[in-house]
DNA sequence: AGCACGCCGACT
DNA sequence: GTCGGCGTGCTC
């Protein structure tokens, strides 16, 4: 018998697996492979999405046939199905789960429950509940307990049966427009009579032009220069038809650019490119990791592999770490390649969404640009995929499932046998040990693109001086002060960078900057202000908050941060006629906003763009001629053993914004750990020096790129409850894991408690554990049975972030 | 996730 | 005796 599996819209333990249907007679000779169907489990009615087709000759169980397919065409392809089907596993996720994430929204099921009536039912019933309709969207929290009592009766008496719909929500929006109703004789016949209006006028000689066009009412009004009540009239007269046109929300076709065309490129440029479009030519799957300095022209090598890449037939996927970055990616493209250009990420509208998802899927787009899960694009035929800024910790999903852009990008070229090109300036450790071992091919860039323009000269200001000579507490050194002055008198502009991230904080001497680390993992203690006390979040170390300096025996000993909003204030006062923008999560939520400010700033309508990371990634201003970075140290203090690495990416980064056209630029960091090496190598602006240094410290606590991470966590309402939860996931996989494999915890969270739940963790780190895969899984499903109520349990391979 | 089954305590 | 509380287990 012909057999379909299911993967069923239930995102639990137990139903993380395919069920086998019938296909019914019907749908025999239809292939419903990747097909939405709807389908019978138990009690209720389920989406679900046909996994696999096969012909069974015996099942241990009835099985039930399929009830109907729910769209045209299948939404996942070979291809998609394959990728689901391993990167559930390897996140540790649910299948149904992955498949959503790679869908647009608008292909979720929403369930419409209803009652319809079936069997006989008295005048005052039907009144009551049906009014004079035979089924009813049935709402429970629309009648009271004796009503709901009396249905329930109607129900089990069969008189009533309670019926569930599977809403589709991927609909294509339609406009109205008008065209001509009229023959040519009727036209003519009416032109030639008198008394109409002038615009009925307007309306008639336009028709006889465009007999077959059709247009939107308000576009019409305006080309005519009519009042859209005058085709109204003309609508009842019987001139025009209006009908529903489908229309694509397409959020690429309202931006308007100029064509460009391809820039010569510069030596360095050209290696890369000579290098990477042999590999594009060949259609051989091959990784590079292209090294280039801030400022060093990746985006124009990027276009012209695109291009190299289109020319040979194939398609392109590109993606950049964030939103904010997408306005000026797809603007640069579409300059280049008009309108083959589609955009996913998740400001977009569920409309917007799908139509751009629809387009791609036709096989009208080459070139998919977007962020972390537009690499799910359905595109065919990749032959290179470019990830821009590819050390950036967006690429990684924070919540289920926790899928990073690269690994499904390697995925989909050796899928595709493609290229992919992996670019920073500072690359992730990971990636640039990869190349190391050779696994991807290392490529370098080392100076700026624009002839003439040289990394800026960087400055480090040491605040403990600071404040020992001036007052303490003040954010801006007078070198700092100076300089921003000196701009404003030049016409020049500045970027300051305030690295303040959210929660965090943590405890330091004013007097020598010292920070408490912990003994056994040598990472900054977190302040808990609950329970007084200083705790790491690795080792589960605690000690109490000194009150004296251990090192310089001062009692000043305080909490760090200031906001931007702050520091704005500050600014302001210190220098009366600055012309301060500032970007940061509270300017910019509102839509368009964060254009505005960057379009603004570009015009020169301010001079200084106060921000926190935001203003550290892909800006790029020929007039900042200085950045400076207000506290360099925020990022350092982070519980995380990467914390280095992210405070050198970022100040880097943030660097590499200062003198990009011919101008001279300079960067001032203000920092209470002028010695850190993280601040040092970032200042010198050496990747290489600080991979090097980076690299042997991470050997030496066994941490990844040496070793692999992976955390387990439970979380709940119960903070004992949770933390016998953790105890017990400890004592289950402690014998199993591989001698080599290291585990630390179970401690809390460093956020111990959100939202009413509390939250644990173990950190795995491993080499090479054949166990674990096969271990974790089984902790998923004994654990899945035996934990008690409201606890949950996650598993997150390589976590970007430990807080 | 729902929905049924089933076992215990509080009522007409 | 019966109603209904929610713990437990199953859904092709």
């Amino acid at each position: 018998m012909k057999t379909v599996s299911v993967i069923v819209d239930l995102p639990t333990k137990q139903t993380n697996q395919p069920f086998t249907y019938l296909i019914p007679q019907d749908l025999i000779d239809f292939d419903l492979l990747g097909h939405r169907v709807r389908v019978p489990f138990g009690k209720r009615d389920l989406m679900g999405f046909v996994v696999a087709v096969q012909d069974i000759s015996h099942s241990d169980f009835e099985l039930k046939e399929v009830q109907s397919i729910i769209d045209e065409k299948p939404l996942l392809n070979k291809e998609m199905l394959a990728l689901s089907d391993w990167l559930a596993r390897y996140v540790f996720s649910y299948r149904i789960q992955v498949i959503q994430a790679m869908l647009p929204n608008a292909f979720k099921a929403k369930y419409l429950k209803g009652l319809k009536i079936v069997g006989q039912l008295s005048d005052d019933i039907k009144k009551q509940f049906f009014l004079d309709k035979d089924e009813i969207n049935f709402l429970p929290e629309q009648y009271d307990s004796r009503q709901l009592q009396l249905l329930n009766q109607l129900i089990s008496q069969g008189k009533v049966v309670q019926t569930t719909t599977i809403a589709k929500k991927n609909r294509a929006k339609t406009v109205k427009v008008l065209s001509n109703a009229l023959s040519e004789q009727q036209l003519t016949d009416l032109l030639n009579e008198k008394g109409h209006r002038e615009a009925q006028k307007k309306i008639l000689a336009f028709l006889q032009q465009h007999t077959d066009d059709h247009f939107q009412t308000k576009e019409l009004a305006e080309i005519l220069d009519i009042s859209p009540a005058s085709l109204t009239t003309a609508e009842k007269k019987g001139w025009l038809t209006a009908k529903q046109m489908p229309v694509t929300r397409n959020p690429v076709h309202a931006i308007s650019v100029a064509k460009s065309q391809a820039i010569a490129l510069n030596p360095d440029q050209e290696k890369v490119f000579q290098q990477v479009a042999q590999a594009i030519d060949n259609q051989k799957q091959e990784t590079f990791l292209l090294e280039g300095i801030t400022g060093s022209g990746k985006t124009e090598v990027y276009l012209q592999l695109i291009e190299r890449t289109i020319a040979q037939g194939r398609n392109a996927i590109l993606l950049v770490p964030e939103i904010a970055l997408t306005p000026q990616m797809i603007r640069r493209v579409k300059a280049r390649f008009s309108d083959a250009v589609a955009l996913i990420h998740s400001g977009l509208s569920d409309g917007q969404r799908l139509d751009q998802w629809e387009e791609i899927r036709q096989g009208q787009i080459k070139i998919v640009i977007g962020t972390r899960s537009a690499i799910f694009a359905p595109l065919d035929n990749i032959g290179l995929i470019i990830i821009d800024e590819e050390h950036e910790s967006n690429y990684k999903q924070e919540d289920n499932p926790r899928y990073h852009a690269r690994d499904v990008a390697l995925w989909r070229a050796r899928f595709h046998g493609a290229v992919t090109l992996l670019g920073s300036a500072t690359p992730s450790l990971e990636s640039r040990a990869r190349a190391q071992r050779g696994l991807f091919t290392l490529l370098r860039m080392d100076h700026r693109a624009v002839s003439g323009a040289m990394l800026p000269t960087v400055s480090i200001v040491d605040m403990r001086e600071v404040w020992q000579k001036e007052h303490a507490d003040s954010d801006f050194s007078p070198d700092l002060l100076d300089a921003v002055k000196q701009r404003i008198a030049a016409q020049e502009q500045t970027i300051l960078l305030l690295n303040r991230r959210g929660y965090s904080s943590f405890v330091m001497c004013r007097n020598c900057g010292y920070v408490p680390h912990c003994p056994n993992c040598n990472l900054s203690l977190t302040l808990h202000m609950d329970s007084h006390a200083l705790k790491c979040h690795y080792c589960g170390y605690e000690t109490a908050i000194p009150t004296k300096c251990p090192v310089c025996g001062s009692s000043q000993i305080r909490y760090v941060g200031s906001g931007t909003e702050k520091i704005e204030a500050k600014l302001q006062a210190l220098i009366p006629n600055v012309r301060i923008a500032r970007l940061d999560q509270d300017t910019t939520r509102k839509k368009g906003s964060l254009e505005k400010i960057l379009r603004d700033f570009g015009q020169q309508k301010y001079d200084v763009l106060l921000g926190t990371q935001m203003v550290a990634k892909g800006l790029d201003f020929p007039e900042v001629t200085l950045v400076g970075v207000l506290n360099a140290d925020t990022g350092l203090n982070l519980p995380d053993y990467r914390s280095g690495e992210k405070t050198f990416d970022l100040l880097t980064q943030v660097a590499g914004r200062s003198g990009r056209s011919g101008k001279k630029g300079d960067v001032i960091i203000q920092t209470f750990n002028p010695d850190n090496y993280a601040i040092q190598y970032a200042a010198k602006q050496d990747y290489e020096g600080f991979y090097r240094k980076e690299m042997s410290l991470r050997h030496l606590a066994d941490y990844s790129p040496y070793f692999y991470t992976l955390q387990i966590a439970v979380d709940g309402p119960d903070q004992f409850m949770a933390s016998q939860a953790i105890d017990a996931v400890a004592d289950f996989i402690k014998g199993r894991l591989a001698q080599q494999t290291i585990m630390l915890g179970p401690t809390p969270k460093a956020i111990a408690k959100l939202r009413n739940r509390y939250y644990f963790q173990i950190i795995l780190k491993y080499k090479k554990d054949d166990n674990l895969e096969g271990t974790l899984r089984d902790l998923q499903s004994v654990f899945s049975e035996r934990l008690p109520h409201d606890i949950y349990l996650s598993i997150d391979r390589d976590p970007v972030s430990f807080i």
